[in-house]
DNA sequence: ATCTATACACACCTTGAGGTAACTGACGTG
DNA sequence: CACGTCAGTTACCTCAAGGTGTGTATAGAT
């Protein structure tokens, strides 16, 4: 039924592996999304405001991520006090837009995802 | 840009986040995976075997909670010794299809997930 | 001299997912 | 009566994500 899946190496299998995991943790989406919504660079202080929730360590860790992940890109203006800005890549937006329509499915779909709604078959054969 | 999630509501934001961060955790894809690929009922041994490195404590968690999420269904069989089999319900195959369409996305663009590829404006401006 | 703002770094702790290994219950078999 | 089978359960441990709280460099403003 997903013939692609075998014709993957199992190289491939596992970095694409590592990008689910890592975007579907606790806060990279929320960054992503907020980064998409503001339509311009933020600096780490907005991010910080707007991703409700998250402490600045972890709002740095998850950067940097993104950022090695080539998600967002990091820009420093040497000033004092330092000013740094965040902005999505290509890439970045591309990747929201493929989990925004998993997403949206999900949500349409959402009263289905309940157990009782499952037809139940318990034994009825045996 | 993402209109429809602001008509989103939080509850419905919420249940969608939890369902994703559920099945986006390290076993609930590749059971999903396996399920379809046999194409038929799989008994809980035949999982334990196929879904490799699995332990039978994490199978069986994780095949509780995909099946309260309503995703497969658990059919008992009262004999001794008893017999267990799961398979994925229409939903389950549902949700695998909008996975693997993401999945085979970033297989596409494994090469762009890369730091090094995106374009660094490193202070240029200031 | 003190205070403030910015974007962190560092040390520490909690929590939960996941791993490991042993045990269970019921029954048919030798 | 011991043994193996199946689908778990139970107790215990580990490890890393994430949370909390503090420290730091710099220079302009007061």
């Amino acid at each position: 039924m997903f013939d692609f899946c075998n014709s993957m190496t199992d190289e491939q299998d596992g970095r694409a592996r590592e990008l689910i995991e890592r975007a579907a943790a606790k806060w990279p989406l929320r960054i992503l999304h907020v980064l998409s919504d503001a339509g311009a660079p933020l600096r780490f202080s907005r991010l910080l405001e707007r991703v409700e929730g998250i402490s600045q360590k972890v709002l740095t860790q998850t950067l940097r991520t993104l950022e090695r992940d080539g998600l967002v890109i990091r820009t420093l203006y040497p000033q004092v006090p330092p000013r740094v800005e965040y902005e999505l890549t290509p890439l970045g937006r591309d990747l929201l837009m493929q989990v925004v329509s998993l997403w949206r499915w999900i949500v349409e779909h959402l009263d289905d995802f309940d157990a009782r709604k499952a037809v139940k078959l318990t034994a009825a054969r045996a």
